[in-house]
RNA sequence: GUGGAUGUAGCUCAGUAGGUUAGAGCACCGGAUUGUGGUUCCGGGGGUCGAGGGUUCAAAUCCCUUCAUCCACCCCA
């Protein structure tokens, strides 16, 4: 198999487009009811956009993880490896500190991370993304976190578990830090070897730990709740009284943990049990002092995100079905030449209203109808010498089976009728290794 | 970057004490059925056995290397 797709990325097919399409059209509904409007920005960013944004951790994770090249004129380019700094470059430069305030935005598409791969990781990728810029009150948190768990009940997943915490200000987490690296520093030895590296670069992350003899060590310690200063509490305590006077399902995670340092005081994640180890359906925060980091003016934000391959496999986990399959209303079947291009031009006059297709060549019965089924056409509409003598076509139902001739100039008419009274035509997903829908 | 499992037809898979032209089901094409589809029956096309090298009279099968896929670690914007 020498031609094949890159490494971590893959062809979306024809009979996975209606997921696609569903996801984004559902995003679209529940975000824009909300006021969001969708911006889309390049795929391709100067590598500072996200050199700057990660700050300090670019060393680690930037330079390993990012596509980023030099173009013919020495350009420094990366492939989005997210898309909220691709976003916030957009708010800074296009001047969207002018527009009327909180900018309230979403995204979607394609970003790229050169990671090994493994289920619900891809080094192509698809986020849904959404950021609310310009505010710093509890309620844009809150609204911000509520409207991922509406997109998750709109897309028809249950089993989603939301957990929200804070990280502190930057003050409270050096307070934190320096506890952490205090706490652990007699215990190193027992840590493993992963835990003492993050001891050194990221305390934080020891909270995370997979290992069990590290969750042992961490369940005696303080946690980062613990060390929130005062206006950190107090608007985490608000964030969670929106929550709570909405109704919005959520767990409070003491210990929540981003790897980057970035983010100040809410930070939250929605998760699936039954999708694999990355079980990280999305998550955000707040980043009060990242538009500034970037050049902007300082203006305070949050957002979320979403992967979109996770989310499918959520759904597939569920049982959830996606929406249906398009199928024509009619399959046109030329059995003479001289019928051959009739329909064709009758084809193209119809599909004014309907969805239509037919075949280029000449067709027997036998064949004609077979292609008509395959299709997933409601209706074989059949037209040779016979009909061209009687000026009729031969209108057939494929499922019941019945068949009528029609007047030439009252087939629309007849499907127009037809269309009505047939329930919505549609094939299963479930039916996606077969070319013909079951008939029973 | 690390580890485990797996690579045979478009798809799902048989086939290893090494032995003629590598098989099945599904899918595809044709015929039975030159004016009536789905079912059935008959036939056909389709394979660098992931790739490269080695051992051997002989390799899908044994050895080495490599690539890919899946899963996990790591990382997580």
């Amino acid at each position: 198999m020498r031609l094949q797709a890159p490494k971590g990325t893959y062809d979306v097919l024809p009979l996975d487009q209606p997921r696609w399409h569903h996801l984004f059209d559902t995003t679209r509904r529940v975000l824009g009811r909300a006021g969001y409007q969708e911006l889309t920005t390049p795929i391709l960013e100067h590598a500072e956009v996200f050199e700057k944004a990660v700050g300090d951790a670019a060393d680690l994770v930037v330079q390993k993880e990012m596509y980023t090249f030099e173009d013919r004129g020495g350009r420094h380019l990366t492939l989005r490896p997210e898309l909220t700094a691709g976003v916030l470059r957009a708010f800074i430069e296009r001047g969207m500190h002018t527009w009327p305030s909180p900018v309230k935005l979403w995204s979607a598409g394609p970003a790229f991370r050169a990671e090994n791969v493994q289920r619900g990781r891809y080094r192509q990728f698809h986020q849904v993304n959404l950021e609310i810029v310009g505010s710093d009150s509890a309620l844009a948190d809150a609204e911000a976190i509520a409207l991922m768990g509406d997109l998750l009940a709109a897309l028809g997943l249950r089993r989603t578990v939301l957990k929200v915490g804070s990280v502190g200000d930057p003050d409270d987490r050096a307070r934190y830090n320096a506890y952490l690296t205090q706490a652990l520093a007699p215990h190193a030895e027992a840590l493993s070897p992963t835990s003492r590296e993050r001891l050194r670069l990221n305390p934080m992350r020891v909270l995370d730990s997979k290992d069990a003899g590290d969750q042992e060590l961490v369940a005696t310690l303080e946690r980062p709740l613990d060390f929130l200063g005062e206006g950190a509490r107090a608007h985490f305590g608000a964030v969670t009284g929106h929550l709570d006077d909405w109704g919005v399902a959520y767990e409070i995670d003491p210990a929540i943990v981003r790897g980057l340092d970035y983010y100040r005081r809410t930070a939250f994640e929605v998760h699936h049990q039954g999708i694999g180890a990355q079980s990280a359906l999305g998550g955000g925060g707040r980043y009060d002092g990242l538009v500034r980091q970037l050049g902007g003016p300082d203006v305070p934000g949050i957002g979320w995100a979403m992967g979109v391959e996770r989310l499918f496999d959520a759904l597939e986990a569920e049982g959830v079905t996606a929406t249906d399959r398009d199928r024509p209303l009619a399959f046109l079947v030329a059995m003479d030449e001289a019928a051959v291009s009739e329909l064709a031009a009758l084809a193209r006059a119809l599909r004014a209203e309907f969805r239509i297709e037919h075949a280029y060549v000449r067709r027997n019965p036998t064949k004609g109808l077979r292609d008509a089924d395959r299709s997933g056409a409601i209706y074989a509409v059949l037209r040779g010498e016979r009909e061209r003598d009687a000026g009729v076509v031969m209108v057939k139902h494929l499922e019941r089976g019945d068949q009528v001739e029609i007047p030439l100039e009252a087939l629309a008419d007849h499907l127009r009728a037809a269309a009505r009274d047939e329930p919505q035509p549609s094939t299963s997903l479930h039916d996606a290794g077969v070319r013909t829908a079951d008939r029973g």
